[in-house]
DNA sequence: CCTACAATTCAATAATCATTGAAATGAGGA
DNA sequence: TCCTCATTTCAATGATTATTGAATTGTAGG
């Protein structure tokens, strides 16, 4: 993955309708939801909701597919992925030992995101 | 994690500087960069770095520590944990199977980043 | 104590981004 | 074909955010 499109991604995650929409998709799975759904769900207007879709579609994080007459999206999981590995590219200079323990919680999955001690 | 602060975490990321200097400490390890010493890597002006190295502790993705006349910075490894497992919590509706091959390859280290055939 | 240095703060400017409502597109069902 | 509905596009507005250079803070070493 490319610096570029790295910043695009956490660009577009950092904003709080389309942060929403993600982990709302993150949730759904490979299934999916139409855009009109998404809309109620988050609560924005359809016009907002396209806007963010398109932005969330441009940086990578999601997908559409047509299905009769709506559009569903989905998490991008290979592109969830491609941003995390870059994020976290080399890190400890080529020893993850050193910080893997910190960062083995961050799999996904139910309830894996536990409360700890910070250092 | 709240999700005001995953929010404030992914901005700081979405920006150029920023990025690289997280980046940056994510591959020096726990040993951490000198302020001064960032600014020279990133090409940018003291005055600017620090900027910059302020909001990304305030987003909590470096911890600085003094030493003698400077101020030594590195990456926060729990909260870069924390951010990737509330982007990621509850994925697939809790059947993490479904999208845990696709994200396998987002664990931290030298080579886990492969070029792979998107779906 | 005083000088030097590393890092931060401050105010002002320029640039980017979210939101809104109305109008347009385009795919299906009757 | 015609009509309906889901979604998108568009233009305008208001609100953040990055950058710059000068001034300031605070830590040590002589």
């Amino acid at each position: 993955m490319e610096e570029r499109q790295a910043r695009t991604a956490f660009a577009a995650l950092s904003q709080e309708t389309r942060l929403r929409i993600v982990r709302l998709l993150v949730q759904a799975g490979p299934d999916g939801m139409a855009a009109g759904a998404i809309a109620e769900s988050v609560a924005v207007s359809p016009s907002n909701v396209s806007f963010h879709l398109k932005d969330l579609e441009h940086a990578g994080m999601i997908v559409p597919r047509r299905e009769a007459r709506s559009i569903i999206y989905s998490a991008d999981f290979n592109g969830l992925r491609d941003l995390i590995a870059f994020l976290m590219k080399d890190c400890c200079a080529g020893h993850p030992e050193i910080c893997a323990p910190a960062l083995a919680a961050a799999q996904c999955g139910p309830s894996t995101a536990k409360k700890k001690a910070r250092a």
